[in-house]
DNA sequence: GTCTATAACTTGATAGAC
DNA sequence: GTCTATCAAGTTATAGAC
């Protein structure tokens, strides 16, 4: 295992994995290239540095995902008659992230949890490579979420939305299988059995009532902003 | 600003706001007695070293907290005739981490953003700092949650408080203001506006219907906890 | 493409003067 | 309690031999 790919592959394989283990800044080029059983000038000689090379990292596996997610939601929407619901549109949306999302050894997994990590820490080198991929497909799946579910605002259902997305993270960083509570098992390592009642929980949530006030006859303005400065 | 009070509490308070904003491992303790105008070797002398620095700041403020929780949901427990909603619940379980949050300079909202990274970059100097309280305080909120939503089994129950907690840490780290979507303004800055929506997403959750499935007469053994080794 | 060697710097820590 | 001075160890980065 491990010396049947040349370094470069060798070099990004490691990164990912210590990236996502111990983050961005916990991790040395020095330990990667060790591991990779590479020299130590092997990073910058091809990538340049280590900045370039966690956006090597990233780049080999986001696309796929995106792709993967717009192209479960595209299926679903294929039949104009039969819009997706809540249900599929947050299957379509998760598990395309979380695939294998309980074997550490999946890259998958690993970029989920790399990912969140780096949305928490948020080192200088990344923010729009991160990011950038990320606002299209959130864009696409709130259109989804508009026709799943009519009675709540675009607005609302952004917020209920950036809440899936905090789950996303909490699962793919492995936290909800913590110390928290001694007392029950982990969760089983097959992702039906994980999302299923993830899903079931948000999409109850996505059907709850808009907590918005009823809005006066008067509006065409957007909502005000509350952009309090205060104190 | 900064110069009334004395260095050692000084320390702690840059600390706590660098450690919040950058991690635990990327704030360097130079960057800590600059900021706090104290001289290089003070962490040393006061703490006896960055480590010891980190528990001091998270002893300080961890406490308060939980206290505020734990009375808050005693205070809704005071009639047993009329147990607390799954609404008031989470209140008590996210408003006093939740205190101001979107304003930078408070101390609960430095405070549980910093928890919330520790919680995912898990430095080894932690761990039980950082999680031991909490496992206490999320027991009493799951046993009250057993009685305000009696059709769900604890085991459920957790999963689902556990996505709270993860909406909490969302919240807490400021994600869900990041550039993920750029034509909705930052929420407001008021705690009443921004939870809201979430706990009334949250508790529509709470009410979904169980998703395990219906056990068979004979299950006086624990459920299976899924631990198979697979691969 | 891979190596050694090392430059240039930052980190946490501490001894010892004041 | 606060300072200067310095330590050993670690970091990224790079020049140049093979």
């Amino acid at each position: 295992m491990g010396r049947e790919v040349d370094t470069r592959e060798r070099l990004l394989d490691v990164a990912e994995r210590l990236f996502s283990e111990q983050g961005y800044e916990g991790t040395s080029g020095r330990q990667i290239t060790i591991e990779a059983e590479a020299n130590i000038a092997a990073i910058h000689y091809h990538f340049g540095g280590k900045k370039e090379l966690l956006h090597a990292v990233l780049i080999r596996r986001q696309e796929p995902i995106t792709r993967a997610r717009l192209d479960r939601l595209e299926a679903l929407q294929a039949n104009p008659n039969r819009p997706p619901s809540v249900e599929e549109i947050l299957g379509a949306f998760l598990e395309p992230a979380l695939y294998r999302a309980r074997h550490p050894e999946n890259p998958t997994a690993r970029i989920s949890k790399l990912v969140s990590r780096l949305l928490i820490e948020k080192p200088k080198e990344v923010d729009s490579i991160v990011t950038a991929p990320f606002v299209g497909v959130l864009a696409r799946f709130l259109d989804a979420l508009e026709v799943a579910v009519p009675d709540i605002s675009r607005k609302e259902l952004f917020v209920r939305l950036s809440m899936v997305v905090g789950v996303l993270i909490h699962i793919a960083t492995g936290m909800q299988e913590a110390p928290i509570l001694p007392d029950f098992a982990p969760p089983p390592n097959d992702d039906e059995a994980v999302l299923r009642p993830v899903i079931a929980f948000l999409a109850a949530g996505f059907r709850a009532p808009s907590t918005e006030k009823a809005i006066s006859i008067e509006s065409s303005e957007p909502l005000a902003t509350g952009y309090a400065t205060d104190d």
